[in-house]
DNA sequence: CGGCCAACCTGTGCGC
DNA sequence: TGCGCACAGGTTGGCC
């Protein structure tokens, strides 16, 4: 679940709760997740003024008015719950590594069971060089993600376009879901060659991948407003995807009579029909 | 360096 | 009901 939209999604539902809040305590009850759990994360954390809540890639950032940094990333299943002030804080599940409540009684906690996700510190000022972050590319939502930029990275690639697009380096954010999803609307086959694609669809590929994104932020959003009624778990919303998850199933296009395939390219799945995607 | 695979973990769902 | 296996939204270290 937690690619960008997802992750988005998570910052806007924690950011009115966490941002000019005061963590009254803070613990962490694994001691490590795909990495360690710094050592002294209770200690930092607790009392540690938060001033905003950003989001780069698939990480979460939460600054401190000391200007520490925690960089906080869900991994494939790592789940933020916010139980309100008022509401019945139930008693730590299974799972749930880390826990911040607020000076005004709201409890956020972090639940991963697989522990693929992570927690580490850095600072406000060494945090665009911290090694989880420095090779990163453009953020697929701002202006530095244009044909120019996917052209220059695409032409010296030799592995398929659906491998490229998942690699991190070359476009901030993307995961499994929607690059399946943005191929099948701009009718690439995710075995093409990164250095085959044509300007042309170099060009089609950009809108529409920020379209894609935009559209899953925004459904992510509806169900924020009324996450706090419903169970106050964020990140995991409802959606219709076109491609991905549908082997089997009839491709939704205007008149096209295929059926979507699955294939495994670098160990992942791989969702397209192998009619609208040349 | 580019590209591929295995590994990191646990949970779930399916076929038998 | 239980067992074994395939598979899951991410990232990275090691190996050609």
């Amino acid at each position: 679940m937690p690619e960008l939209p997802e992750v988005e999604t998570v910052r806007r539902g924690l950011a009115p709760i966490l941002e000019n809040t005061r963590i009254a305590k803070a613990c962490a009850h694994a001691p490590k997740l795909r990495v360690d759990i710094p050592k002294d994360f209770n200690q930092r954390l607790s009392g540690a003024l938060v001033t905003r809540l950003t989001r780069r890639s698939k990480y979460i950032l939460m600054e401190c008015e000391d200007g520490l940094v925690a960089i906080l990333h869900l991994g494939m299943s790592g789940r933020i719950t916010i139980h309100t002030a008022g509401s019945e804080h139930p008693a730590r599940a299974k799972h749930d590594h880390i826990t911040l409540l607020t000076e005004n009684g709201d409890l956020v906690v972090f639940n991963d069971a697989r522990r693929f996700g992570l927690l580490v510190f850095s600072s406000v000022s060494e945090i665009d060089q911290h090694a989880l972050i420095k090779d990163i590319g453009p953020e697929p939502l701002g202006n530095g993600f244009n044909s120019a930029h996917l052209a220059a990275g695409l032409a010296k690639r030799k592995s398929p376009i659906k491998t490229s697009l998942l690699d991190q380096k070359l476009v901030a954010g993307l995961g499994n879901i929607y690059v399946c999803e943005a191929l099948w609307r701009v009718g690439i086959a995710p075995t093409r060659l990164a250095n085959t694609l044509s300007a042309e669809e170099i060009e089609a590929l950009v809108p529409i991948i920020r379209t894609i994104l935009e559209e899953a932020i925004a459904a992510g959003g509806s169900t924020l407003k009324d996450y706090a009624q419903v169970s106050g778990e964020l990140g995991y919303f409802q959606h219709s995807f076109k491609a991905y998850g549908r082997e089997g199933e009839p491709c939704i296009a205007k008149g096209c009579q295929a059926t979507i395939e699955r294939i495994v390219q670098s160990n992942r799945s791989t969702f397209y029909c192998p009619n609208c995607q040349k």
